[in-house]
RNA sequence: GCUCCCAUCGUCUAGUGGUCCAGGACGCCGCCCUCUCAAGGCGGUAACCGGGGUUCAAAUCCCCGUGGGAGCGCCA
C-alpha cells in the first residue's frame, strides 16, 4: 500500500508554527515511505476563508521547502461529489433531514449546560417520517450508532475508545446544501485514498464521528495519528500576540528555512541524543512511533543556537541569498559592499540571526554615522591619533590587499610602537565601523577595500585631534 | 459540567521493569583561548507531579488524586 498523507488548513489566517509542523511531519512521513503528500485547502466555510490567506499558506509552505504531490485541492471544487455522497447517505438511511429551528437548538444546549450534561442533539427529527407543518429549509444530519464504542488506534495515542452515546448526530450539510467539516474531510481522504491522517490532537475528538461516516460508506477509516499541540514559552497557547506565530515571521525575524524545520522537527520527535538532522536524514529517520504524546513549549533561544549553526555551517552562498533579502529590506544595496559570501563567512560566528548579520554590517556599505560615544571615549584617547595615522600610513603603502597582508601591517605597527595588539586593532575598529564589535579587524579591513580603509582612518584622525584640541581648551 | 488526551532538569528530550543515586541539547554559571564581539574547548547547576498498588526489582505496568490541554457550532 502506497502511503499518501495530507495537510488540510482552512485559510482564515497565516500559516502558524503549529500548523507548520503538522504540514511537516505529514511531508516527512510521506517522503520516508516513498508515499504521497497532498495539499488541500478547506475553503467550506466561504464567510471566513480568504485568498489571501490561501496565499500565505502556500507563501509559507514554499519557505518551508515543503512541497507537494498533489494539489491544492480547494473542497469548495468538489461541492458536487459531497451532494452525490449526502444523496447515498440519505438513501441508505445513515442520514437524515432535521427541522429544528436555531432557536431550539440553541434552547436545548443551553437546558442540557443548566443541567451539567454535554451539549448534544437530541434526535427530535431522527425518526421522521414527513417535513413538520411550515418546516424551513433543512439541515441533513449523519444517523450516529447510539450504543457500543468508537475504538481508534491512534499511532501516537494508542487505543483510544469513546462510548457512542457520547456521540450525537452531527450535522454533515447545512440549510443551505453546502457541506461541514466532518463531512468533507471524510469524503476526500476516502476519495482522495489518504492512508495516515497526521493532523493536531484537537481533532482527537472528531476522529469516532469521522470514523463512524467512512464506516457508514463502506470504507475502512485511515491510519490516526494526533500530534499534541506547541505552546508558547509559557506554556500557554500561542496566540498572533506570541512573538512569531507565522512561519513567515520566522523569515522576517532572520531564521533560516532549513533552522526552522530542525527546530520543527525536534519539537515532539526525536532520534535519540541527535539534534541536528538535515533534511535528508529526517526523511530517512522519521517515524510516527517516535513522536511524543505530551504537548510542547516553544524554546527561542534553542532556535537561535540552530539559526547560528545553519548560518556558520550551510554553504556561505545560500546564506549569502538570504542575506542579500535582509540588506535590501534596510535599504541597503547587496551589490554595493564587499563579496556576500566572504561577508557571511566573516559575520556568521558572531550573528545569531540574519537581521543582526545585516545591522552588524550596515557600516560595510554606508559611513557611520559618528562613533558610538562609550567605544570612542575609550579608544579615541590623545594618542590614538598617531597610532591611527601611523597604521594609515603603513597600510597606503600596501599592494596587496588581503586579511593576511593586512595582519601583518598592524602587527607591525604595533611592535614598532611597542603596543598591545589591543591597543591598535580596537582604535581601528572604532575608525571605520564606529562602534566597538566587528569581525577580526584584518579580516574587517580587507572586506571593507583599502579606499574605505584609508578614508574612514583619515576621517578618524581628524576627528580626534579636533575633540582634542576641545578637551585641553577646557579648563 | 460532561467526554477525551497529557504529565522526566527552566525549555526540547533520551529512557519501553534491573545496565538510572536518570543521559543528551538549549539556556544559565565558571575557567581557558583572545585585537572587540563572538565562536570554540573544558567544567558546573538543574528533573522522574502526589499517593496507593503489582513485582525480588518501577521514571518505566495498574488505580486514584492533582495539575495542564482539547472537544462538546448550520467553524475548521
Amino acid at each position: 500500500m502506497t502511503v499518501k498523507t495530507r495537510f488540510a488548513p482552512s485559510p482564515t489566517g497565516f500559516l502558524h508554527i503549529g500548523g507548520a509542523r503538522t504540514a511537516l511531519f505529514s511531508w516527512l512521513y510521506a517522503r520516508r515511505h516513498g508515499g504521497r503528500f497532498v495539499l488541500r485547502v478547506e475553503d467550506t466555510d466561504r464567510e471566513r476563508s480568504t485568498e489571501e490567506a490561501v496565499n500565505a499558506i502556500l507563501e509559507g509552505m514554499a519557505w518551508l521547502g515543503l512541497d507537494y504531490d498533489e494539489g491544492p485541492f480547494y473542497q469548495t471544487e468538489s461541492f458536487d461529489r459531497y451532494r452525490e455522497v449526502l444523496d447515498k447517505l440519505l438513501e441508505e438511511g445513515h442520514a437524515y433531514r432535521c427541522y429544528c429551528s436555531r432557536e431550539r437548538l440553541d434552547a436545548l444546549r443551553e437546558e442540557q449546560q443548566a443541567r451539567k450534561e454535554k451539549p448534544r442533539y437530541d434526535g427530535r427529527c431522527r425518526n421522521l417520517t414527513e417535513p413538520p407543518q411550515g418546516a424551513g429549509d433543512p439541515v441533513i444530519r449523519f444517523r450516529s450508532p447510539q450504543e457500543g464504542q468508537t475504538l481508534i488506534d491512534d499511532r501516537v495515542r494508542g487505543r483510544v475508545s469513546f462510548d457512542n452515546a457520547e456521540l450525537d448526530d452531527l450535522i454533515i450539510a447545512r440549510a443551505d446544501g453546502s457541506p461541514t467539516y466532518n463531512f468533507t474531510v471524510v469524503v476526500d481522504d476516502m476519495d482522495m485514498g489518504i492512508t495516515h491522517v497526521i493532523r493536531g490532537d484537537d481533532h482527537l475528538n472528531n476522529a469516532p464521528r469521522q470514523a463512524n461516516i467512512l464506516k457508514a460508506l463502506g470504507v475502512t477509516p485511515p491510519v490516526y495519528a494526533h500530534i499534541p499541540m506547541i505552546l508558547d514559552e509559557n506554556g500557554k497557547k500561542l496566540s498572533k500576540r506570541t512573538g512569531a506565530a507565522s512561519v513567515m515571521d520566522y523569515r522576517d525575524q532572520g531564521f533560516l528555512p532549513e533552522a526552522v524545520v530542525n527546530y520543527l522537527v525536534r519539537l515532539g520527535w526525536s532520534h535519540g541524543d541527535q539534534e541536528i538532522f538535515s533534511l535528508d536524514e529526517m526523511v530517512s529517520l522519521f517515524d510516527i512511533d517516535e513522536i511524543n504524546a505530551s504537548a510542547s513549549s516553544l524554546n527561542p533561544s534553542k532556535l537561535l543556537w540552530l539559526n547560528q549553526h545553519y548560518l556558520k555551517t550551510s554553504d556561505p552562498a545560500h546564506v549569502a541569498r538570504h542575506l542579500a533579502w535582509h540588506l535590501g529590506t534596510l535599504g541597503v544595496d547587496p551589490d554595493d559592499g564587499p563579496a556576500l559570501e566572504a561577508l557571511v563567512d566573516a559575520q556568521a560566528e558572531r550573528s545569531k540571526t540574519l537581521v543582526e548579520m545585516a545591522r552588524n554590517s550596515l557600516f560595510f556599505y554606508c559611513e557611520p554615522e559618528g562613533y558610538d560615544e562609550k567605544a570612542a571615549r575609550k579608544n579615541f584617547k590623545g594618542e590614538a591619533s598617531t597610532v591611527l595615522a601611523r597604521v594609515r600610513e603603513a597600510l597606503a603603502g600596501l599592494d596587496d590587499w588581503d586579511a593576511s597582508a593586512i595582519h601583518g601591517v598592524v602587527e607591525g605597527v604595533a611592535e614598532e610602537l611597542e603596543l598591545k595588539m589591543g591597543k591598535v586593532a580596537q582604535p581601528i575598529r572604532v575608525a571605520v565601523s564606529g562602534g566597538p564589535v566587528s569581525p577580526p579587524i584584518d579580516q574587517t579591513l580587507a572586506l571593507l577595500g583599502k579606499a574605505t580603509t584609508l578614508r574612514r582612518l583619515d576621517a578618524a584622525v581628524s576627528h580626534i585631534e579636533k575633540s582634542g584640541e576641545f578637551i585641553s581648551d577646557a579648563p
